[in-house]
DNA sequence: TACAATGTTTTAAG
DNA sequence: CCTTAAAACATTGT
């Protein structure tokens, strides 16, 4: 269920563990999460270590331990972190399980769409310092907007919205609300935008990405009442501005949600 | 049964 | 080389 206010949510699921040992590892290596990681590897140096912090990034966490140890997670579709008690036993899903003391540090991916990343020296790993700016950060600006959008003439704004080297973090949810609240039609194209459109769009992804962190980010509570988002699961539901039913459609290969009465083409 | 699911990667075509 | 769209991935729930 994750996009980057999911993310940071689940992000803090592993605070309880900060500062402590890890005292040993268990994992599924022929699961998909690990392809490409030196699995071995990252066993082998994680045992012993511990969790110094944390921090997120679009859809990606950085997990930094002691002894130069980096581990990534991306949670995919399905993928959650919690903590359970020590010594219980790791459940169907639970393909990374990190064993402390006082705790079982766990990711769990029932759909196995979700990624493990592992690196180990002294500087931040290269797969972290390479994300794409933050559409929260001041290196997201109007101008950068407007550019992507000129980049990719032809394609549909939701699609667009979903495309990780520019707007990191942003998932279906997120895409549908902001050009809700944009009131753009999700089909139209980036090369069609007027400037008040284009300057509406941009201060949507700020203002959304800012409220979902403090809402679902902090503590997994309700975005505002008045938000797509409540709106949007299934068909048959009204518009939460006009009371219009909204249309339900396959834009950028996933389900989208619109009012066909506010925003327009 | 068949399809959909808050995502990315690969493949193929233009 | 670039842009775009569709299929593939694995599992569960309706």
């Amino acid at each position: 269920m994750p996009e980057l206010a999911e993310v940071e949510f689940y992000r803090k699921q592993w605070d309880c563990g900060l500062r402590s040992q890890v005292l040993d590892v268990q994992l599924r290596p022929a699961k998909r999460i690990y392809r490409g990681v030196q699995v071995h590897d990252l066993r082998q140096l994680l045992i012993g270590s511990r969790l110094r912090d944390s921090r997120s990034n679009g859809k990606w966490m950085l997990f930094r331990f002691s002894r130069q140890n980096y581990l990534g997670i991306h949670l995919g579709m399905t993928g959650r972190l919690l903590a359970a008690p020590p010594g219980e036993v790791p459940g169907k899903h639970d393909h990374l399980v990190l064993n402390q003391r006082k705790r079982n540090l766990i990711f769990r991916d029932p759909r196995l769409f979700g990624r493990v990343l592992f690196s180990h020296g002294p500087d931040l790993p290269d797969w972290w310092t390479r994300l794409p700016p933050s559409v929260t950060g001041d290196q997201f600006t109007i101008g950068r907007l407007e550019e992507i959008c000129q980049r990719h003439p032809r394609v549909a704004l939701k699609a667009l919205l979903l495309d990780q080297r520019y707007f990191p973090g942003i998932g279906n949810w997120m895409a549908d609300e902001i050009l809700w609240q944009s009131r753009i039609h999700p089909q139209r194209r980036g090369a069609a935008l007027d400037r008040p459109s284009l300057r509406r769009l941009y201060r949507r992804i700020r203002s959304i990405s800012k409220k979902a962190m403090e809402t679902i980010g902090e503590d997994y509570g309700p975005p505002p009442s008045k938000w797509l988002f409540h709106k949007r699961w299934k068909a048959g539901f009204e518009c939460p501005a006009c009371g219009t039913p909204l249309s339900r459609g396959r834009i950028g290969g996933r389900t989208t949600s619109w009012c066909g009465s506010c925003q327009s083409l």
